[in-house]
RNA sequence: UGGCCCAUCGUCUAAUGGCAGGACAAGUGAUUUUGGAUCACUCGGUCGGGGUUCGAGUCCCUGUGGGCCAGCCA
């Protein structure tokens, strides 16, 4: 279900580590509102991955605060999910259900004297936290004892505090430059009923207490979540870590997808509702699963499309195009073509005479493949659509127009005589002729404009007909001016009072159609009934014709990102950090810079500019003094990637071993592409000649050894041989690649390359 | 005067130092009793600058741009 991403690639390696025996993931929403289009997505990694892996999937309702969570809200949520084809099993979880446990870790942590309660007020707290330039600092609470923080916690369970007078924090670090760690907060007084536990509790656990613990209790081991909570992440290993064995949780964190022409965030969605903007929170209009399933579309339409979003590190937005695809290819293949006009035209057959003739019209075009038809009533008097006759036609019209000839679909071949019009001008009724022997062929001597949809005005049944469409003007309602309410789009719902077959009353109520050249349609599951039909457009088809004045989109897009990196491209003076050195550092830098040492300014700047680095370099340097540019590069360039905030460079890797390996990539023993290898093998312990000597990784400089390599690789490739012949260089990376393979990456490059280009001549 | 995260066709995403590929969108043609679908083809991209390397979208530095963090929300 889910394409390969940066989080599938995770859990191959703890598969492969074994660090895991299988996959759980779990959802888990706050139940204080309706499920949209962005829970669809999240929502799909966790349950698609759990799947995919066969592994678990849990849905635990994530209800830690009363004020506005529901019961009605939680069952609304377990059945949209449900909905979207997920499946838990018995696996749905409440986090009010780890209240219990979550109190004891609590009092655990309390003991450990990990945690404390604060009895600062709630302006107080949020000033002793600092700012994101600033340091907190310490309340003067922070260092209760343990029997006066274990009492007091007890007396808030017990009720006996009123509402913020006191908290109880972990006990982390108020410096911490993530303000996350600034000592958060675990548990608040809330004399509220929760609408699972009443009125058992009037302490309730924060976000950032109940779930890493509740992930843990459930034995998640893949906790994926959005990208605003990278940041809490450090909570939920302190956590974690402090409370739990391993195997324990780890948190992954993706990035957002928003879809273009909507909006989810739920403050938003209420103002919609409650402005009276739309009809409830199932109006076909709102991103709601709850609107989308009234609208139509189907969950393996939105499954769909959830699969090919991608899944990355970076908030996106998503095309609606996308969206839009996934629901006409799903309804393509699931809605049986149907005839529906909504906006009639009265067409008049004037050489018809005599009874109701019944056609024969299939469900399905051709390429579908599907069978199955019904009887379709042709007679003297029919609908067209408005849309499909012109008097004076523009150029390119495939329809009816004075003079001209269309193919009635699935019947006869017509032409328009006639054209009657009321007294303002208006088109009322056309006369035409039918030709009785185009049933089912064309006829030579006529060439006809194309083929259109109509109905008989006998049997045709009225209907109503709502015309949903995208519920905004612009992509990015958030990024305009002004309200997003200003940009809603009026036309997001037309009501047509149309005709559509009398066959529809042989199909089920929930029956999908195609109404030809129209859309995918279905009967509205509250509005319609047999006394008043309803019908709602699920989506138009594609329609190039009507969209074919509407070009410049994608050219304005570009005109947009190309200013926009013009700006970017004008600033930018990388600010000159030798300003800041000291005298010392000023002198040092002069001597890296000297003929001894000779290494360029930027890098001399960047060792200098960290004092363990330097003395490392210098270390590095007395023991193989031959090559400090090189020594210098290997320092910056890959040894300090593998150092961690504050850690030094010699206790990953001693000095003198680093030289030995500079020696060697020196005086050409081992290329550069082995020297790698090797290093990540010497962090392990071992030194660079043993590495080297065990393995037998010295490098191949021989020319007769080499050439055997690179024949074999040409003749296995001659179509690619051909191509580079022919003008396509960057293949020369691929025969690169091929040899240095062959060679189990021992081969001397620059002999390779050489050798390489001299056979392709 | 902070910390963290991120940057590939218009959009979303792949390429795990070795041929920048796919999907959607757009365009052209074939086909068509749907201006749908299908098929074929085309267009189009590694944010800028420096460095490491035989070779950089990928590693290092830097600039620019964007996002997140100062709820007793989640």
């Amino acid at each position: 279900m889910v394409s390969p991403n940066f989080i599938t690639e995770v859990i191959d390696n703890d598969l492969k580590s074994e660090k895991y025996s299988e996959v759980v993931t779990r959802f888990p929403p706050e139940p204080n509102g309706y499920a949209h289009i962005g829970h669809t997505y999240a929502s799909f990694i966790d349950y698609g991955i759990a799947k995919d892996y066969g592994g678990r999937f849990h849905l635990r309702m994530d209800d830690t605060n009363p004020e506005g969570e529901r019961m009605e809200y939680a069952e609304a949520l377990i059945e949209d999910m449900q909905w979207l084809g997920w499946d838990w099993g018995e696996h749905i979880y409440f986090a009010s259900d780890y209240y219990d446990q979550l109190y004891a870790m609590a009092i655990r942590l309390i003991k450990e004297g990990k945690a404390y309660v604060d009895s600062l007020p709630e302006d107080a707290i949020s000033e002793y936290r600092g700012s994101v330039t600033e340091p907190g600092k310490e309340s003067p609470f922070r260092n209760r004892n343990i029997e006066e923080n274990l009492e007091l916690f007890e007396r808030m369970r017990a009720g006996e505090f009123k509402e913020g007078e006191h908290i109880l924090r972990a006990k982390i670090d108020m410096a911490n430059p993530n303000m996350k760690l600034r000592d958060p907060i675990l548990y608040r007084i809330l004399h509220q009923s929760h609408y699972r536990t009443g009125d058992k509790w009037c302490i309730y656990p924060m976000y950032d207490y109940a779930h890493p613990l509740s992930d843990a209790i459930e034995g998640i081991t893949h906790s994926l979540c959005s990208l605003e909570f990278v940041e809490n992440r450090a909570i939920y290993d302190w956590l974690v870590d402090t409370l739990f064995e391993e195997p324990r949780p780890r948190q992954y964190e993706f990035g957002r997808r928003s879809l273009e022409y909507t909006i989810v965030s739920k403050r938003k969605l209420i103002q919609l509702v409650d402005g009276g903007h739309v009809d409830g929170w199932d109006d076909p209009r709102m991103p709601t699963l709850a609107g989308l399933r009234r609208r139509g579309v189907t969950p393996e339409a939105i499954r769909d499309f959830a699969s090919r979003v991608g899944t990355s590190r970076t908030n996106r937005t998503v095309d609606i195009a996308l969206l839009e695809y996934a629901i006409r290819d799903d309804l393509n293949h699931r809605a049986p073509r149907i005839m529906g006009v909504l906006e009639p035209l009265k067409v008049v057959i004037s050489n018809y005479e005599g009874e109701t003739e019944w056609l024969e019209a299939d469900y399905w075009p051709a390429d579908i493949g599907k069978a199955g038809s019904r009887k379709l009533p042709f007679g003297k008097t029919l609908y067209i659509e408005q849309e499909d006759f012109s008097e004076h036609p523009p150029k390119g019209f495939k329809r009816l127009s004075p003079g001209e000839y269309v193919r009635l679909r699935h019947a006869y071949v017509i032409r328009c005589d006639e054209v009657v019009k009321d007294a303002s001008g208006a088109v009322t009724e056309l006369h035409c002729s039918y030709f009785p022997n185009s049933l089912g062929e064309n006829l030579k001597s006529i060439k006809i404009k194309g083929a259109i949809h109509w109905l008989s005005a006998e049997h045709a049944l009225k209907a109503e007909l709502r015309l949903y469409d995208r519920l905004f003007t612009v992509p990015n309602p958030d990024d305009e001016e002004g309200s997003f309410i200003d940009y809603l789009n009026p036309d997001a719902l037309l009501i047509k009072e149309g005709f559509v077959e009398a066959s529809v009353l042989d199909d089920p109520e929930s029956s999908r159609y195609q109404f030809e050249r129209q859309g995918y349609f279905w009967q509205d599951p509250e509005d319609s009934s047999l006394e008043k039909l309803v019908f709602n457009r699920i989506i138009n088809l594609k329609d190039p014709w009507a969209s074919r004045k509407e070009k410049p989109k994608a050219e304005k897009k570009a005109e947009l990102k190309g200013m926009q990196t013009k700006v970017a491209a004008q600033v930018g003076e990388p600010l000159d950090p030798v300003l800041s050195f000291t005298v010392v550092q000023k002198n040092k830098l002069e001597r890296l810079q000297s003929k001894v040492f000779g290494l360029s300014h930027d890098d001399a700047v960047m060792l200098i500019a960290d004092t363990s680095l330097v003395n490392y370099f210098e270390e590095t340097v007395l023991a193989y003094p031959n090559n400090p540019q090189l020594t210098a590069n290997w320092i910056i360039n890959e040894l300090r990637r593998e150092l961690g905030p504050a850690e030094s460079p010699a206790s990953k890797l001693k000095a003198k071993n680093l030289a030995e390996l500079i020696e060697l990539i020196d005086q050409e023993v081992i290329n550069n592409r082995i020297a790698k290898e090797v290093f990540a093998e010497m962090l392990k312990g071992k030194t660079a000649r043993a590495i080297v000597a065990e393995k037998g990784l010295e490098q191949v400089t021989d020319q007769s050894a080499l050439e055997p390599l690179i024949d074999k690789v040409l003749a296995a490739n001659p179509d690619k041989v051909e191509a580079y012949k022919g003008g396509k260089t960057g293949l020369s990376g691929f025969f690169m690649g091929q040899v240095m393979r062959e060679s189990g990456g021992k081969a001397n490059p620059q002999l390779v390359k050489d050798l390489i280009e001299q056979k392709l001549q």
